[in-house]
Formats: C-alpha cells, structure tokens, sequence
DNA sequence: CGTTTTAACCTTATGGTTAAAACGGTGCCATAAT
C-alpha cells in the first residue's frame, strides 16, 4: 500500500478514463460521460463488479458498451426480453461496435449454433440472452469457450422481482457468471430499494461490488392520490380524469379484462385509447407498441406487461387505477412520463381493497410436499439425478423444478452440477429438515412481499409529503416536503423530526433490533412514528410511543 | 383478498335473492399440429 501503488494508480485511472472517452465519442457518439457512468466503467475495467441503479435515459447501456469495446473479449448481456434483445443488437449494428448476436428461440438458428459461432470466431463482441439460455450446459460451455471479459445484467431487478417464482432461471444467474469464470459484472437497474440491491447481490455472487447509486428524484413528476370508497365512482373518476387530459398518457391496471374495459370506455369518451395485456395476439402487442412510439394514441391502458424498454419523453401522465405490489413497481411505473424534464402527472385512484388482489398474486405457499419429494429423491440416489428424469418423474415442468431446486440448494440440501444434474450434498440437513428449512424461506420472502405491500398502503395513505415517502424508501434522506405533490400543496405534509437525518433516538439508516423481529434498519422517521426494514418481516411501522412504552428496539452496536 | 359469475332456491311469471365457485400478472422455452 506504498505511495508507488496509489501514484501508480492514479495514472491508470486517468489513462483509463482518457481512453473511455475516446470510445463514447467515436464509437458512439457521446460527448461527454456523466459522473455515475463514468465511474462504473472505472470500476469495470479495473477488474470490479458493479450495481449501477441510475435513471433510464441516464445512459446505463454505455456503461458496458463502452468498456466492452476496450477489454478483448467478448461480453455477455443478460436481457430479460427477446423485444429488447432485438432492439439492441439492432441499436448497437448501427455503430461500429464489433457486431452483437442474440441466442434465443425467436432466432431462425434455434440452437443459437451460429449466434454462438460468430461470438467464438471474434466475430461478435456483445451477445444478449435469456437467463433460461444461460441455464443450459451447452450455451455455457460454448460461451466459456469463447473467453467472455465481462457480463452484463440489464433490467437486473428482474432478478429479485422474477426469480424467485416467475422466472427462477434469474436466481441461477449466480452460477452462470461462476462458470463464465467470472469476468467483471455490473448490473444495471432504474430502480431497486435497499433491500432489492442486497437481493440481487447475493443472487448474483456480488459480494465485493461497488454500488452506485444515482439520481432518484424525479422532482418534475407531480405525485396524488385520490380516495374512492366504491369502485363505480373511481372507475368514474379515471375515465373522466384520463379523458380530459392533453397529451399522450399511461393507464395501468391489476388484470387483463380491467385494460380491455377502460380502454372501451376511454374509445366511447372520443379518446385514442388502446389496451395492453400479455393476453394479447403479439401482433396486436406490436401494433400498441408502435401507436405508442410514434405518438399515435392518446392513452395505453396497460397491465404490467407493457413498460419495459420504452423510453418515450413525452409521456405526460401516468394513472393507476390499482395500486403496484409495491413502492418498486409503483416507481418503475410512474418514471416513465416526463423523461423529458418538463411537468408530468403520476395519479393513483386507490381504495384501500384493491391491494386485495396483489395479496392474492403474492400468496401462493411453496410446495412443502414436492420439496420433500425431490430432496428425499436426489438424496436417496446418491448420485448425479438427471434434471429430465426428475420431471418426468414428478411430472412437472422445467420451471417448477428450477424453483425448488433454488430453494433446497439454499438450504445447502442439493446442488446442480454444470451438467445440469441434480446432486446431494455431503453433510447437507436430511429430506424432512431440507423441506422445511426451504419452505421456511420461501415464507420469509413472501413476508417480505407482503410487507411491501403494505408500504403501497403507507403511501396512499400518508398525510405527510409524498414524495419523501417514495425516496425514502428507495434509501435517500429526504427530511423535507416537496411542494409537488397532494399533500405539500394542501399544506397538511406533515414535518419530520427537527434536527439533522443523524440525531433523534432512531437515526436515519440506524441498524435496530426489535424483541420480536429481529434485526432491522430505519428506512423513514417521522414525530410520532419509525419505520424499519427487517430482515425477517420486512418493512414495519413503529409507533414511538408504543416503542418507549415497551422498550421494542434498541440500536444495534 | 375482493369481485364476478354461476348455481340453487323459492314460487308459480318471471325474476329476485343468496350462497357457492371461479378467477385474477409478469415471459422465457420446447414441442406439436397445421
């Protein structure tokens, strides 16, 4: 750690950063990197892993896209949509950036053989695919062969949102990167909570990544709730609201029929309104799409299928007629109007039983029985137990085994071997404990969903600034009001403690333990009331009167 | 969990209420039938 080393150092740094610029101009065309990006690709070619939560539009892509172009080597992006897979192999053929592939089923070569030859011949510098690619041996090994110098995970809250029952294949992410020889990673997200960010570390095998964190306020997006008590006059309401509104607008709803009757309704009121579900012919999904892009409709009434990779400026509103399972997508969702910086609207028409139906798509217990099955199956084999066998066995499909599999290796019960087979561990606890240590934390983490629901509630039912509810949750001090949203412009936001975010007896980002709950730490303060993130329970409201009175939470040392 | 649809019932033309049952989001991939 001499003086020669930092010196040493600091002359790399700045070749690095001299050399980065010269890409982004001439590759790409950017003329200059923000400090967010351009820290990230220190860190990347520096050997690093990386977490970079920044802002769409705030130029994320470049961040491996620039330094790809600098280490030999291909780079592996990680896509959770063929749609984006396709914009970006097109987006990235446009500059001279050393050719980008796809591998998935969509492509003609179904196997991918040719996508993956062009890659091993130097022919490709980016190759984008599914985490279900990454999850067969073949691809692995095809791609090892080819020497990748960097992985990148893009939309990585897909991760923690999808992969612990959607899409479990995220949650072998982990392994992939291990088996890729683990060059540097950075994954990329707009938006990711505390407890998201540690999520995808620990999924990823990240434990040493730098975490950058930038721009979370969107101080131009104008924030409401609205209150109904019956459903008719809501429904009311938001049509007549989205009606009388100029400019283009989103509209997002809890189920498929809900976008396809708002959007009837909005058609009858003279509107250019069109529905968007995942129901939907991909024909009719494309043409939605493409109204949208070019500014042709006035409103898409959407599930939460439709989003991700759109990038239009000029969205004006965004309405909810239900509340998001939570603050996450709430936020994910209303960041797409006004990227253009000028005034937008982000309206949610709540009643409190409408976060109904997000309790019931977060229920769902595990399957105590069949982790029984397979963990009692693979340990009674003692062998390798091929993945196939298992299904056809137990008769399910891939997925669901997946699912269970990412749970009892948790519990250090089985593990997968780079052929794909399914193998006891040595010392791991017995088929009963295995089951239900597994369902154990299958129920934490549905605890944690649950709770997070219930800070979708603590928003549309604060009567403090709205703003400050949303940003701190996302983990950025915000003692103050905003001025721009409901409850500041009603001058009934109320105020947080006096005093700077570290005094007070439960400072900001304190880490607590409570007798019951354990470990936690302090998301938001107000007067009257602490709210903490646990570990084991997820995020819980305090009232401070109630924590003196029975001595509920002590600070950490 | 809440809402909507279907079934069952009561009672005697046609509904009208009530109880039970069904339904609800996100996307890869592979494989089979045209």
């Amino acid at each position: 750690m001499g003086l020669r080393k930092s010196a040493g150092d600091w002359v790399g740094k700045v070749r690095a950063g001299r050399r980065l610029s010269a890409v982004a101009r001439r590759t790409f065309g950017w003329r200059e990197l923000r400090p967010g990006q351009r820290e990230a690709m220190e860190c990347l070619l520096a050997g690093q892993d990386v977490l970079l939560v920044m802002p769409t539009g705030g130029g994320k892509s470049a961040v491996y896209q620039v330094p790809a172009l600098l280490i030999d080597g291909p780079t592996v992006v990680v896509s959770p949509l063929i749609a984006l897979q396709r914009d970006q192999v097109a987006g990235l053929a446009a500059a001279d950036a050393g050719g980008a592939v796809a591998v998935n089923s969509a492509q003609p070569d179904r196997a991918g053989g040719a996508s993956l030859d062009r890659v091993r011949a130097g022919d490709a510098e980016f190759v984008f695919l599914s985490p279900e690619q990454l999850a067969k041996p073949e691809v692995i090994d095809r791609l090892r062969a080819a020497r990748p110098s960097l992985i990148a995970i893009d939309e990585a809250h897909c991760v923690s949102a999808w992969g612990h029952d959607f899409r479990p294949d995220y949650l072998r992410l982990g392994q992939a990167i291990e088996r890729l020889g683990h060059p540097p990673v950075v994954a990329l997200t707009a938006t990711a909570a505390p407890m998201v960010r540690d999520d995808i570390i620990e999924a990823l095998g990240l434990s040493g990544a730098k975490v950058i964190v930038r721009g979370f306020d969107r101080p131009n997006i104008h924030l409401e709730v609205r209150r109904f008590v019956t459903k008719e006059d809501k429904r009311r309401a938001l049509i007549e609201d989205a009606a009388a509104r100029p400019g283009l607008g989103l509209v997002y709803v809890a189920t498929r029929r809900a976008a396809e009757e708002y959007a009837e309704a909005l058609r009858e009121a003279g509107r250019r309104a069109e529905s968007y579900h995942a129901g939907m012919k991909p024909a009719d999904r494309h043409r939605v799409h493409g109204l949208f892009r070019d500014g042709a409709v006035d409103v898409v009434v959407a599930t939460s299928a439709f989003g991700m990779g759109i990038d239009k400026p000029d969205v004006r509103y965004v309405l909810h007629s239900d509340p998001p399972d939570s603050p996450d997508s709430y936020y994910q969702e209303i960041g797409r109007a006004g990227r253009d910086g000028e005034p937008a609207e982000a309206v949610l028409f709540y009643r409190p039983e409408d976060l109904g139906v997000r309790r019931f798509f977060a229920g769902g217990r595990a399957d105590e029985e069949l982790l029984l099955r397979v963990a009692t199956l693979v340990s009674e084999h003692g062998g390798a137990v091929p993945a196939r066998e298992l299904r056809e066995l137990l008769d399910i499909g891939p997925s669901r085994l997946t699912g269970v599999v990412n749970l009892l290796e948790r519990v250090g019960a089985v593990t997968l071997t780079d052929r794909g087979d399914l193998r006891p561990l040595p010392d791991g606890p017995d088929p009963e404990r295995a089951a239900a240590e597994a369902a154990g934390l299958d129920d934490t983490r549905r605890r944690v969903d649950e709770s997070r629901i219930e800070m979708m509630r603590g928003y549309a039912e604060t009567t403090g600034c709205r703003r400050r509810a949303l940003l701190e949750y996302f983990g950025e001090p915000y003692e103050r009001a905003c001025g721009n949203c409901d409850t500041c412009r009603a001058g009934a936001a109320s105020t947080p403690p006096a005093g700077r975010a570290e005094e007070g007896p439960f400072p900001m980002h304190a880490n607590v333990v409570h007798k019951e709950w354990g470990a936690g730490v302090v998301m938001s303060r107000d007067p009257d009331r602490v709210t903490v993130l646990f570990e084991e329970v997820g995020y819980k409201t305090l009232s401070l009167a109630a924590v003196r009175r029975d001595d509920l939470l002590v600070l950490a040392s």
